[in-house]
DNA sequence: TCGTTATTTCCATAATACTGGAAATATGGA
DNA sequence: TCCATATTTCCAGTATTATGGAAATAACGA
């Protein structure tokens, strides 16, 4: 899912984010740029990824080239990740990280986390 | 975020849909590995991805490690991303993607679109 | 037409992530 | 104890992604 990967990265989350706030109006990209301090190219190259993954759109107006978010594509990330990737909660007893632990110096044993009982949640996520 | 990243990867989209599908019980690390073809050093790479994303844990049982999915990271995942990047939808006329288009060939003028009058872009153009 | 500003592309470099063989670490059984 | 199996770590090679300067393209106004 490319909108998934195009969200996963700082800067074009953030960038993201911004535009959801700003609303259907959007933001022109020099603002953006100037909001979160990033140099012309690098802005650019984040929007053509959000932009090819179908997130942010854009519309000219006079020398501005506003962006604004497209939820539509958020819509259907968030379907396919609660439809695909999630169930009835509670498929395991969280336990850290049990078998990729921080490294080890070489001869001390491999500790598992003690397990205690522990909750979990309830899904039933509703999305706009 | 870094369940998102996590996520955004092919390989650890496919291990994760599977373990989700295979519910609690979650399935051995062996297992994984044979049903998506992937050699125990690349497999057991992605799966402390996964881990360190918390959304996946481990249980040891004799030799083997079941991994299962938990959902509460998932469930996180979600409420972050409907939280932060949604809003009610519509905020702009899907148009395809107008200012980054695919490369051009040096010379060609830029298409922003048909090379007409003066199309200000208030289009209705819709692209699926 | 020219100058100014907005934004993108080109391109090289840097950073990060993925891949998988081989060796190491666990565990259970004979 | 030794062997076989399950899985992880080590590490190096490859691939993908991000960064940003400089040049190109566009659009406006004078």
């Amino acid at each position: 899912m490319k909108a998934l990967s195009a969200l996963a990265q700082e800067t074009r989350l953030a960038i993201y984010r911004m535009l959801v706030e700003r609303g259907p109006a959007g933001s022109a990209a020099g603002k953006i740029g100037d909001a979160l301090k990033l140099p012309p190219a690098t802005l650019s190259f984040h929007l053509r990824e959000l932009s090819h993954a179908g997130l942010v759109c854009a519309r000219h107006q006079s020398r501005f080239i506003y962006y604004s978010a497209d939820f539509t594509a958020m819509n259907r990330l968030l379907g396919y990740l609660s439809d695909n990737c999630c169930r009835t909660s509670g498929a395991c007893t969280p336990v850290g990280d049990a078998t990729h632990p921080a490294p080890r110096t070489p001869s001390e044993p491999r500790r598992i986390a003690p397990s205690g009982p522990k909750p979990v949640v309830h899904p039933k996520r509703k999305v706009a």
